[in-house]
DNA sequence: CCTGCACCTTCCCATCATGGCAGAGTCAAC
DNA sequence: GTTGACTCTGCCATGATGGGAAGGTGCAGG
């Protein structure tokens, strides 16, 4: 079948079917004497798997680890589950941070009346950063700071 | 000040300083006679602003939307808290898509033994896409369905 | 057989916010 | 004057995806 079609039972973009073998995440199509692409079960199959690890979340670079893994009869299942793990606890991760980032911005909001006026408890913040999450902050509890850095930084003006 | 000092002073690294200027998020910055950058309390003022509206998620689209009414004296609180809410929504949004991807995928590394052979029901799944949430499916309740695609998807091979 | 159209090919550009690098110029301390 | 930190501009890269142009292919209907 051709690339269209292909994309259609896959779910997967003809343009993005394209693009994972221009990077090599899929093998190389099979191609027609046209040039077209030719795809049969076994690549739609891999294209399945994608899209749903896709769906998952997943990056492209991790799902190339993963069709290594499918394809690979002697795989051990604990190195699946380490990458599950590594991805479940990023996307906790992000999602935490959006929520935090919600849960900020929707206090603020509480706060403001939203009658007309100018006042603004959400621009107030903006201005000052009061109770605004610093981003990233926390995620590295004490700076490395290189030891002696003897003339950063001058101070200028 | 020159623009490595308004940087570390407000949080935004040099490099997008001059990217704000050049989107015209921010005012071309005066210069000196040399080319060099000149920052004062008010460009600081600024630039925390933005650092904290980034720093909740903002766009950069949406940020110079609240930089206007930062600016407007006349303003409205109730656009303010409108665009809040517009971000909020998004914000739950992603972090939700999120949560369902991790939960999905905590549920099948919770069914994987990880005991090193390889009977994988993570790998499996990602075949099947049995338990993996479909992405964006349920946004569109009814596919709209042009009327009548009298020759398209021609059915070859 | 010809025409038209849906489909395919490759290649380039855009997104969004950010970082990195290179080559050249500037500033201030010593 | 030398040195080294800093700044300037400009280009490239990221990740995953979409859009489009220019040109070739395949097939059905006339």
């Amino acid at each position: 079948m051709n690339i269209g079609q292909a994309a259609e039972a896959s779910g997967v973009s003809a343009k993005m079917i394209r693009y994972y073998e221009s990077i090599e995440l899929v093998p190389r199509a099979d191609r027609r004497e046209s040039g077209y692409r030719e795809y049969g079960v076994t690549d739609l199959h891999r294209l399945g798997f994608i899209r749903h690890a896709r769906d998952l979340g997943f990056s492209l670079e991790r799902i190339k680890v993963l069709l290594g893994l499918w394809s690979d009869p002697g795989r051990s299942n604990a190195d699946v589950k380490a990458i599950a793990r590594a991805h479940i606890r990023e996307l906790e991760g992000r999602a935490r941070q959006l929520n935090e980032m919600a849960d900020a911005l929707r206090s603020l909001a509480d706060a403001c009346d939203g009658d007309g006026r100018p006042d603004c408890p959400i621009i107030a913040s903006l201005e000052t950063g009061a109770n605004v999450p610093a981003c990233h902050a926390g995620d590295a509890p004490a700076a490395p700071e290189p030891p002696v850095p003897r003339r950063k930084l001058r101070a200028r003006h």
